[in-house]
DNA sequence: CATTATTGTCTCAATTTGTTACAATAATCC
DNA sequence: GGATTATTGTAACAAATTGAGACAATAATG
């Protein structure tokens, strides 16, 4: 009884034209750095979970929906980089394969195979917890090291790209690490997100000097994994409650 | 013979529908950063110069073609930063005073009163060499400095915003600076680019040092003001021809 | 109870940045 | 024409930050 999901026809009256959205949705394994990229139906292309924009929806909402449609999760943190429109980019033959592969009706889908903007967003999710799921449209949802990444579709490694290097730009700047980590975690894992991310490793001591002079982690117990050293502390990202309180405190003194 | 200029229409089918466009031109007039704000005629409405997206053209042409149709200039820096794309961001009630001041036909235009998603710019150009010229929905388009903007419709201010937030991280990043000088400047003018654009005073000695050290400036004859001091240096960035030596030089490596 | 691997912290050197000082001008003013 | 004025380029030293080791403090193991 492997009934074939019936899939469910995206209506043109619905979404807003030549607009679709990507997302490039990293998690962090413990030692790689890892992305969710899909794998269509009988047609051997990859892409990029990404999806369209309905009429009565923000595009923030439009992604929210796609990205926890394929990963369950609901608070997650993401962040729009950058929208893509050249001429060159939709492939109407490609979108045509994938259609026919899932026996769409091509009237009713005509509208896809026309040019696309594409608003890229990044996503950080925590690995664990995650249990990726394919939609209608798509085989298999799988992580990818993004040093081990198949040719994907279109422009989606130049986006996967450009996604990254924002993502190191960021990583000072906003703390962007902590929400590729469970809520409490040692120094060490920390430091071995942000070697990840940078694709470099960073000096130990430098390291966690640099990050609790930042004053934005607080120290919990320890962590005994029964290995023959000491153990380290779990550290956890200081509540938002924390800086508000800040933020009232400001309010008050005024 | 104040003849009225004919509007063209803007007919539905040429553009994308529901995406448009907004820019932030800034320009630097030795004092202040300013920005380019257009009036619609009879209606009171700033707004930030916009544009819609041809159906055969890439959204960076459609930006490239709107900032030189305001400003004449064509080879601009322009940097894209944001797309706005919230469900209440559209004021169909403005967009259709501004129609109807224009004595544009509501049926041919009813297009432009529906939703539409932004792409957001910022450009850089040198004050000096502008001459800024409305385009036909407008009165006129003149310069604001940042701390002085009139309101701007819909969500144009916020846009304003977070271009300079933007602006200011890139500042250091990319020698966005360059792009708001004429070609030879002191390193005071320079100073003063950076104070304007970080909104704060910095120390001459420091900047001098720091600006030297990054080995971007090319150093040139004295200007003479006719002042009653030592005259200053003129310097201008190093060409991009230089940097395109390093790159042969990779290659060639190779 | 010595051994092992890793952690947290300290120290000192190297580098970068902040601050002050000062000599070197272009013009101007007697 | 020589003192005066305002600004510039650079040097000099202090303060702060970062790099690179060193080392003591553990949790387990044998």
């Amino acid at each position: 009884m492997t009934a074939k999901k019936t899939v469910q026809a995206l209506q043109k009256e619905d979404f807003i034209q030549n607009l679709s959205y990507d997302s490039v949705i990293f998690g962090f394994n413990g030692v790689q750095l890892k992305i969710l990229v899909l794998e269509y139906h009988n047609t051997g292309l990859f892409a990029l979970p990404g999806g369209f924009v309905k009429r009565n929806e923000s595009l923030d909402d439009a992604v929210k929906r796609g990205v926890n449609e394929r990963t369950g999760l609901n608070n997650i943190y993401f962040e729009q980089f950058q929208t893509f429109g050249s001429l060159t980019r939709s492939h109407p033959k490609a979108m045509k394969r994938i259609l026919e592969a899932n026996n769409l009706d091509l009237k009713v889908h005509e509208w896809l195979l026309d040019r696309f903007i594409s608003v890229s967003y990044y996503a950080l999710i925590n690995y664990d917890v995650v249990t990726p799921t394919p939609d209608a449209l798509s085989d298999s949802i799988n992580w990818y090291a993004i040093n081990e990444l198949p040719a994907l579709m279109m422009d989606h490694n130049q986006i996967v790209n450009k996604a990254l290097q924002v993502l190191r730009e960021n990583l000072e700047k906003k703390l962007v690490g902590m929400n590729l980590l469970p809520p409490k975690f040692t120094m060490k894992q920390l430091q071995q997100v942000y070697e990840a991310i940078l694709g470099q490793p960073l000096r130990r001591t430098t390291f966690q000097r640099r990050i609790l002079a930042m004053d934005i982690l607080e120290r919990h117990e320890k962590l005994f994994l029964g290995k023959a050293h000491k153990a380290p502390y779990l550290y956890s990202f200081k509540s938002k409650d924390t800086n508000k309180q800040d933020e009232q405190k400001v309010l008050i003194e005024n």
